[in-house]
DNA sequence: TTGAAAGCGCTAACAG
DNA sequence: CTGTTAGCGCTTTCAA
């Protein structure tokens, strides 16, 4: 009924508990374990089918295998991409992931860090929300590896891994101007992370470079948790008071998408009058008629650049100091299309 | 520097552990604890920013407060989907969620369960691929609580909650054959598992019901594994070799993204002469022009009833005896676009 | 080459 | 009302 323990398999094996543990650890040479008490060890552990109850391990060694991914939703394509991605990796190396969302509250992405302390996680894989720096700063000084990923923060010194931001709302933008667009609408969501403020800054440096003068009336901020329709009506306003709009350039993957929606139930069509560009290259931009261009993260480069940062510091059995934290910013690509 | 321990916190509060653990785990009153130890021990809490070792209480315990989530993939929007809403509701009740990607693997999933096993997860939430049958059964003689989704395994009596997916294949079949469709390819994926069969006998049935005879040659099934390239491949020979083709069915979401993909590079216009059914009702459906009408499977009911009747077994601190094993068949929606 | 025993941090039975 | 203590299953030091 019970799944057998270590002292069940010493019984039946006749020998001590550390036999079994040292086995069981692959210390068995270092040891000078007999070939034959090896065999009879192993084979009694196949027969009863025994697994190390890795709680009890754990709290003896003080690791769990486990790493904490807190991300901002699970379900976002993005994420769950980079998330595939880690469980791979990770996996490989004993590793298992714990996820969670944090819907962008910090008091919720505190509760959050709070739980993957208490269950001892052994790393940390965060895309922060803004408001949290004290406790990443906490867990750093507790010598806990830690990566963030998406979005820098930028008063941290930490472990991250973004894509160049500000390059990628720059380049969108100049393929827009380059189209001969004027009227760039700038849709995003009314958040203070770094990411978003990088891709607007952007954004507006290449206007600026073009001798494009930025109109406010037409830069959109979105809440976070705006609904569809919410969505819907700020776009409407959008539109009907700035109707020599020739071009919007959404910040995110899903308000694209809800934009492209409002555009449809509106009918308003996308073509050499109209452009748009999108964050993320994701299935719903490239089936869209006519084709949406986009700035393409690099999802692999990114989850593996993360993975290895924490395998590296976890095998290094502790988080690098300072001096040599890893600082990656990747390059975003322009997908025309 | 090492986070507290509950014997820091007795000794600063003077008094014994035991007091402090009651505290902690609500027993105060019943323990009749004065009010100012109470208040005294929690001060001291808050002030060294105390958590109790989740490890060391599970060791205690015997359980982890974490459940185990088994998909195919976390980064197929059906399943992050699913991921996001438990992962909500679970949380509210103090359970975290690991997850894992079997990649329709029996070898993977098996080592997936075992090393759920060896971590304690309290329960599993199992996506089950076909040749796990006997692991979930031990599960189950061990008495932990199981639910499986997505697909039933049918010789196997535990709770599960799938849609009727043979009044999927159903619905969207004859919704086709209602439309002038004559000849209906199917487009599958090559695994026998039940969520599959299921929708393709509804499709059968729906031919037969109509007097139309199903035809052999446009029965595609896709490799698991198969990369776009080889999608694309078997599509072209489907097309080529059955030019009559005026509709298909894809049974599954990626096919059915795939499928699009492909029509779109061969430039094959889908309108009242050539129409598509998908499965799942993603953005990408919506968003094609045309829209594509899909089979819609009620994600929020299926996560909803996936968590009850976990917390539900973990509340009644054990899995329900046979008899009382959930059996939730939800009803698709065929939304016609 | 193997065994005994301490102890990881916590819960809870039992004793006072 | 509070303290002492055994023990969850494992690793590892120390001794034999």
């Amino acid at each position: 009924m019970k799944p057998p323990s270590i002292k069940d398999i010493a019984k039946r094996a006749e020998v001590s508990i550390t036999t079994v543990s040292f086995i069981l650890n692959g210390k068995a040479e270092k040891m000078r374990i007999s070939k034959e008490v090896i065999k009879r060890v192993e084979e009694i552990i196949q027969e009863l089918g025994f697994k190390p109850n890795q709680v009890a391990r754990s709290l003896r060694t003080g690791n769990t295998k486990t790493i904490g991914l807190i991300v901002e939703d699970i379900s976002n394509p993005f994420f769950s991409a980079i998330a595939r991605l880690i469980e791979d990796k990770a996996y490989k190396k004993g590793y298992k992931i714990s996820y969670s969302s944090t819907e962008n509250d910090p008091v919720k992405a505190r509760e959050l860090i709070e739980m993957f302390k208490s269950r001892k996680v052994d790393a940390y894989i965060i895309a922060p929300v803004p408001g949290i720096e004290e406790d990443i700063r906490q867990l750093l000084a507790e010598r806990i590896p830690v990566v963030i990923f998406d979005r820098n923060l930028p008063d941290l010194d930490v472990n991250y891994v973004v894509v160049d931001n500000l390059e990628g709302g720059y380049s969108a933008t100049e393929f827009l101007i380059n189209k001969g667009r004027k009227n760039i609408a700038f849709v995003t969501v009314d958040v203070e992370v770094d990411q978003i403020n990088n891709r607007f800054l952007g954004y507006q440096k290449a206007l600026r470079d073009h001798g494009i003068t930025a109109n406010e009336k037409t830069l959109v901020k979105i809440p976070f948790d705006a609904t569809e329709e919410d969505t819907n009506n700020l776009l409407k306003v959008l539109f009907e008071e700035n109707p020599q709009i020739d071009s919007v350039f959404f910040s995110t993957n899903y308000l694209a998408v809800r934009g492209l929606f409002f555009l449809k139930s509106i009918q308003k069509p996308i073509n050499d009058g109209f452009m748009i560009v999108a964050y993320d290259d994701q299935d719903v931009f490239r089936i869209h008629t006519p084709p949406i261009s986009v700035v393409d993260q690099p999802i692999e480069q990114i989850a593996e650049k993360i993975i290895d940062i924490i395998l590296q510091e976890l095998s290094a059995d502790r988080s690098l100091p300072q001096s040599e934290r890893s600082k990656v910013i990747l390059p975003t690509k322009l997908i025309e299309r």
